[in-house]
DNA sequence: ATCCTCCCCTAC
DNA sequence: TAAGGTAGGGGAGGAT
């Protein structure tokens, strides 16, 4: 099983990674083949990988010798996790990188005199306390790290951070593979050693097939599509939590400004802003290979691929492959299918296929049925296409040079995309598509710094290449249909503004294969209709279209293909289901293989499901069984083949995420077919029909909150520490400003705010300030603040003194009804019942809703903790309470999982919210209101939907009251 | 009409 | 050798 996100909870980013034991295998690999080759000297730099940058002395290829021989490793190009050697950097370089890492060539020499690793940090080129590394170091117990004699007098922070920063998580492990190698320095090879009785073991259990117990993690590891499709999944989350987490003020903005305008060519704006919104789509160009190639200057301008295969290399015979067969079944498929669509002739249809140009089995040149996961443009205008396979791409291209993958590099480059050091300290106005992708409305932002969309395009796009060591291009346009069509003109490594003015003739020679949404299938439809481009298909009609294609398909095609695209970009996303499936690799000799691998299938599934605390009421079993016409050998390698694909679901009566249940209900699912186990080649599952859970929140958990001690530190402390990212709440940092004209360095929204007159609802009127009007005077020493950042808050003056009186509660707020306006997703089970059930949203995440199934988790998952239930505190107790004795990320937590849970708000729920907002309030603990409202606001505000919106004013005008109150004034609120 | 289920398709 | 995953949208057709 993978564990995930155990070791590095305070780390998003590793958390998501987790692959330990591959991790740990690839390290193992590392040492064993370095003491294959090398006799070694010491093992100074066990665990020390480096990347020589620039001229050094000793040289890079002296140093390339020198750390096998003690025990360390070099790499050629540079991985994440590398010290950076290097002599001198230029500055731009050392601006673009954390400098945490780079050291001195001197810090190698010195270590192999002194016989033992010398702290690293004596050596920093760069000794700046801002980038020095902030280690966790309580994150690893000390006692599992003790590196004993053969580190010598190793600094134990360095023998740490050489640890950390090489992802060495399991010390046990790590010290193991070292003594091994200290007791023999020989080739592992050899039998007759104890180690080698290890190493045998390890190579056997090199995954072969789905059988062997590490084959899924073998496989996730390696598998490129599982990678884009986690990392894209994380970053959607990422991008969720900054905007659930910030305060949406962006002071990096007049740096940006500032940055443009330095620009030589410093135009005025254009008219930008005549039509409505400024869509910006940015897409690395190919990513793989960019990020691959980022320190192997000598690849530049190549044809290169990023591929598992190394090149033209033999390749072990196998028995039974008949690969003419199995890839005229693939062509027979796509012609019936085609034929099916369009009323052509069976026979008459040719289909072309990735396959064409693939050699027989036994051709080792032009042969490897390696996938190309992404290559370069000089290998693109030789007709290679990314998922072509090496050997057609041989074919084409003789002299393409295969790269390996490196997913820690790809992980690090979307992450550097993604985090507040580029776009994201601009707007947050962000959707996330993929690791390598993402949209951006602009509009705000342009309209904020009054600058061309050119000008910021390369400024940003110059930001991303030197932070990220890759190009990358963008497309603007009016929205995301034609940004994304603007970024394909643009590429590679260019931009492209699609005015509103160049739309109509632009669209006429778009590729219908070219808009989003239309594969292979959908193109080949309508060339049958006599349609390859965007200008040839204007002349259909809406309703001959939608007779062909469907309702929404039909009808979002038309708009297409005039450039028209009414989807709004979606900044935050809801997960609808949970799957974990592999299709490689699978070859069971027995049942019993088939129910083991379908359990270790579920323990991925289950442990996915608690990673994203979601229940789910809908599995589904998917198998893949070789067509009995396929050859029984695959044309690939453990491969899959010509299958035909089963679909069984299963609805459970609760909705769960227990994993024999789980476990059970897929077995079951899977011996209802009957299916010969030798057949099968592929297997997932997936869980539908979520709903989220907060196992913390259940009832044991939730006594602990109510604590003394908690309570006072909630409420009594000047400066708290309760902020998940360590961050102090510290009064003293806390500015306001006070009186005349606003000056707003803070925020430069407020600036916008000034400008654009406030459409929203005529309640808002009130919260604003006009532009001659005083800020009043907050008393500063009430104010807990975050540190490190600046004030956002802003309160507005009284309107008088109507604002005090008693809050009505508004007679049209009806949200125990369900409107009969439009509907939203899938109501639970059905809308009548979860109406009427007694326990609110709220209520089930406090005292449990699902009590048996999570009862049971939690015992197995708390075992000791259970230990602690005060049955003092009874429910209604907590009900009395309310939220206020939940840390605040809890009710932050609970109020997302309420916003994204489907349901229609309940006027309790409702009201639970309001009275904790309020309690924060006359705590002044205005920051966290202020995020929390506004949280609130931009969520409500995306759900579009009038009981969410009633929700929202009833909560704000809760607040705002509690606020005038307190402070006599309202909260200033971002609209 | 409006749903649910079982697909297929698409995207990265 | 090779690592062909995963989430979401939507259509067809039957159930309500």
């Amino acid at each position: 099983m993978r564990r995930r996100g155990d070791k590095f909870p305070d780390n998003g980013f590793e958390a998501w990674g987790g692959y330990m034991q591959a991790k740990i295998a690839k390290l193992e690999d590392q040492f064993s083949t370095k003491a294959e080759k090398e006799s070694k000297l010491s093992n100074i730099f066990n665990g020390v990988s480096i990347f020589v940058n620039g001229f050094t002395k000793p040289s890079a290829d002296e140093l390339k010798e020198l750390m096998p021989q003690h025990g360390g490793v070099y790499h050629t190009y540079q991985r994440s996790n590398d010290f950076i050697i290097a002599s001198n950097l230029p500055d731009t370089k050392v601006k673009n990188m954390s400098t945490a890492k780079v050291v001195r060539p001197e810090w190698i020499t010195d270590s192999i005199a002194a016989k033992q690793l010398l702290d690293y940090r004596q050596y920093l080129l760069y000794k700046n306390s801002r980038t020095q590394p902030q280690l966790k170091f309580n994150k690893i117990k000390k006692d599992h790290v003790k590196c004993d004699t053969q580190n010598g007098g190793m600094h134990e922070d360095a023998i740490l951070y050489a640890k950390e920063m090489n992802h060495i998580i399991n010390e046990y492990t790590f010290k193991e593979t070292s003594k091994e190698l200290d007791m023999c320095n020989v080739p592992t090879s050899n039998p007759k050693l104890p180690v080698v009785e290890n190493k045998s073991k390890k190579s056997d259990s090199v995954a072969k097939t789905a059988v062997d117990p590490n084959f899924i993690s073998e496989f996730y590891n390696n598998s490129r599509l599982h990678h884009i499709s986690q990392l894209g999944a994380f970053l959607k989350q990422h991008v969720n939590d900054l905007r659930e987490n910030n305060d949406f003020t962006f002071p990096a903005r007049a740096v940006l400004k500032k940055n443009i305008q330095a620009l030589n060519n410093v135009q005025q704006i254009e008219a930008n802003f005549d039509s409505g919104k400024i869509i910006m789509h940015i897409d690395m160009d190919c990513f793989f290979v960019s990020v691959g190639i980022r320190n192997r200057p000598d690849l530049l301008g190549k044809p290169v691929a990023v591929t598992h295969s190394k090149g033209k290399q033999g390749r072990p015979k196998r028995e039974g492959v008949d690969r003419y067969t199995e890839f005229n079944l693939y062509k027979q498929k796509q012609a019936h299918k085609l034929g099916k669509a369009t009323g052509i002739p069976v026979k008459d249809i040719e289909i072309k296929s990735r396959v064409d140009l693939i050699a027989d089995e036994d051709d080792d040149e032009y042969g490897s049925m390696s996938e190309i996961a992404s290559c370069s443009y000089e290998a693109r205008a030789k007709g290679i296409t990314n998922g072509m396979f090496m050997g057609a791409a041989l074919r084409l291209c003789p002299n393409l040079q295969a790269i390996p993958y490196d997913f820690d590099g790809y992980k690090e480059v979307a992450y550097t995309l993604y985090e507040y050091n580029t776009i994201a300290q601009y707007t947050l106005d962000v959707e996330a598509v993929s690791c390598d992708e993402m949209y951006v409305d602009c509009t705000e932002l342009l309209n904020d710094l009054k600058v061309s969309v050119q000008d910021l395009a390369t400024v940003l796009r110059q930001e991303i290449k030197t932070k990220t060591g890759c190009p990358c291009s963008t497309g603007f346009g009016g929205n995301r249909l034609q940004s994304r069509l603007a970024t394909k003109r643009a590429k590679p490594d260019g931009q492209f503004f699609l005015t509103s003015e160049l739309v109509e003739d632009f669209m006429f020679n778009i590729h219908l294969k070219d808009l989003p949404g239309v594969g292979r299938q959908m193109a080949q439809k309508l060339e049958s209709l006599g349609h390859q481009t965007c200008g040839s298909l204007q002349t259909l009609t809406l309703g001959l279209l939608q007779r062909h294609l469907g309702n929404k398909t039909g009808a979002q095609l038309f708009n297409q293909c005039r450039g028209r695209d009414s989807n709004p970009l979606t900044f935050h996303t809801v997960r609808k289901s949970v799957s974990a499936e592999v299709n490689y690799g699978i070859r069971f000799e027995n049942n019993a293989q088939c129910y083991e691998f379908l359990k270790q299938l579920s323990v991925e599934v289950h442990s996915r499901m608690q990673q994203l605390k979601v229940l789910g009421k809908c599995i589904t079993l998917r198998l893949m069984v070789r067509d009995e016409k396929a050859p029984i050998e695959t044309a690939k390698f453990m491969g899959h083949g010509f299958c035909n694909v089963i679909n069984k679901s299963s609805s459970l009566p609760n909705s769960t995420n227990d994993i024999e249940i789980i476990t059970k209900e897929v077995i079951s699912l899977c011996k209802k077919q009957k299916i010969d186990p030798k057949e099968m080649r592929g297997v997932g599952i997936q869980v539908t029909r979520l709903e989220p859970l907060n196992a913390k929140l259940t009832k044991g958990g939730i006594s602990k909150f109510f604590n003394k001690n908690v309570t006072q530190h909630t409420f009594n402390s000047k400066i708290i520490s309760e902020d998940e990212n360590g961050a102090i709440f510290d009064i003293n940092q806390f500015k306001f400003e006070d009186g005349g004209e606003p000056k707003l360095p803070i925020t430069p929204k407020k600036e916008n705010k000034l400008l654009s007159p406030i459409k929203k609802s005529p309640k808002f009127g009130l919260l604003k300030s006009s532009p001659g009007k005083k800020r009043g005077i907050l008393d500063i020493n009430q104010i807990k603040f975050k540190d490190g950042r600046e004030s956002k808050l802003l309160i507005t003056p009284i309107k008088g003194n109507k604002l005090l009186s008693p809050i009505k509660k508004s007679p049209k707020f009806s949200l125990l009804k369900p409107s009969p306006g439009k509907k939203r997703g899938r109501p639970p089970n059905n809308a009548k019942s979860s109406l009427t059930t007694s326990k609110n949203f709220m209520d089930k995440f406090l005292y449990g809703q699902n009590q048996v199934n999570e009862q049971i988790q939690y015992k197995k998952e708390n075992k000791d903790q259970i230990l602690c239930n005060d049955e003092k505190n009874t429910n209604e107790e907590l009900s009395q309470q309310g939220l206020s004795g939940l840390p605040w990320e809890k009710v932050r937590e609970l109020l997302r999982a309420w916003l994204d849970s489907g349901q229609s708000p309940k006027f309790c729920d409702t009201k639970m919210i309001a009275g904790y907002l309020s309690k924060l309030v006359l705590n002044k603990d205005i920051d966290k209101v202020y995020i929390l409202v506004n949280y609130l606001k931009r969520r409500t505000d995306e759900l579009n939907n009038s009981m969410w919106t009633e929700v929202y004013d009833y909560v704000l005008e809760e607040v705002q009251s509690s606020m005038v109150v307190v402070y006599g004034k309202k909260l200033w609120i971002n609209d």
